[in-house]
DNA sequence: TTGATTAATCTTGTATACAAAAAAGTTGAC
DNA sequence: GTCAACTTTTTTGTATACAAGATTAATCAA
């Protein structure tokens, strides 16, 4: 199935939007994005308004789609959202889990403990990703795989940040060998508590993603 | 705020969808659309892709939306995602709940129970509708109450029919004391607990969601 | 009759034209 | 100089026109 060209279109302003292109706040004219990518004001029109529908942007009517990047209070809240549906994830997984998937999240976090050793953080970051689809998938409900990508994908942009966090990789690393201990022993409660506070922005992480915000703040 | 008009034919065709005159995997004719609303095929399209989004249509390129209901998997996936949802609730507003909420609990609980009494089932449904959305505001993320409530919404046509079980108000209603029983004490897990059972679909509840899905489903 | 190839029709996707509302600019009174 | 009412311009929302892909119908060969 071919993609929509407002998708492709809807896809490239979110990426204007992270790379800082569109500050915080900023009006999408339609006429200027239209002609920044050689198409009418339709298509514009309707990528707006997925972005819209995904929260990226505010549309008010008659009046024009804003950037509206989350602020420190709803991206703890998002965090906290994203925290508790992996960890339902992890507790549904642990009796739903398959010995192939298993063997999958042990290569996974052999090749993430050698990008840490390499100090590839480009490698972890795609091996980290891998980690958590997998326990998203083996929690055998295709509708909460689902919901936990869409939020993964808008909190894309604030988690990397939180891996540049000194020391973070290493303890990244042994949260995930404890997830994949307790699904090993179908554990649910343990894996749950595990992955909620492995997510979870508090402590350091939580200063370091204040900070992280500042530039956009004022 | 005013509202969009394509937001509000958007409703217009769920509701459509819902009530049968729009039948599942039926095209959605955007020029017969157009007519029976008395509008061009622009606003229509935005109706439609809005509807995409949220799930309930599906949009193949070049060939047209189509209704698309969930079927039984999906539905059982659903549910659980949503008792999950409302057990996190559940536990994060047994330590952060309001006096306040909880007298107000305290007050829809028994408007419920005199509807039980009353065998008022859209007393009960409404009063419902309303404990249910407390608890997710005394989570206390207003990012979570969203997401709860866009599930609860699109779940809410087959969320009724669970009701119609015999003698399930009556135990729904013991759940819901046990609930605010549980928050009342600070009791989290035993708060989220309750909730994920009074949610899930099993048993009984199980049968009889299948038993609604089977005129769709031949 | 069946099957395949081609032509006609229908439907979606995009561009443009128009209408209406909001924003910006201008004029004039005080 | 400031504020208000009015005018102009800009911008969104809607309708329509056009382009291109998909579906259906039709033609023709085996």
């Amino acid at each position: 199935m071919e993609r929509k060209r407002s998708d492709i279109i809807a896809d490239e302003i979110e990426g204007l939007i992270f790379d800082g292109t569109i500050a915080d706040g900023e009006r999408l004219d339609e006429v200027q994005l239209a002609s920044r990518f050689d198409v009418s004001r339709t298509p514009i029109r309707e990528a707006l308004q997925r972005l819209a529908q995904s929260g990226l942007v505010e549309q008010l009517p008659r009046r024009g789609v804003f950037v509206r990047q989350p602020g420190p209070v709803e991206l703890i809240e998002m965090f906290e959202v994203m925290a508790e549906l992996e960890a339902v994830c992890a507790r549904l997984a642990a009796t739903r889990i398959s010995d192939d998937a298993l063997q999958k999240l042990h290569e996974t976090n052999a090749l993430c403990d050698a990008a840490v050793e390499a100090n590839d953080a480009n490698g972890y970051f795609r091996e980290n990703e891998r980690f958590h689809a997998l326990v998203y998938r083996q929690s055998g409900n295709s509708f909460l795989e689902q919901e936990c990508f869409r939020l993964h994908r808008r909190l894309q942009p604030f988690r990397r940040l939180q891996l540049r966090l000194r020391g973070r990789l290493r303890q990244s690393m042994s949260e995930h060998k404890a997830i994949v201990m307790a699904l090993e022993n179908g554990d649910g409660e343990t894996a749950a508590n595990v992955m909620r506070a492995h997510i979870a922005v508090q402590g350091e992480k939580f200063h370091h993603l204040m900070a992280s915000l500042k530039p956009a703040a004022e």
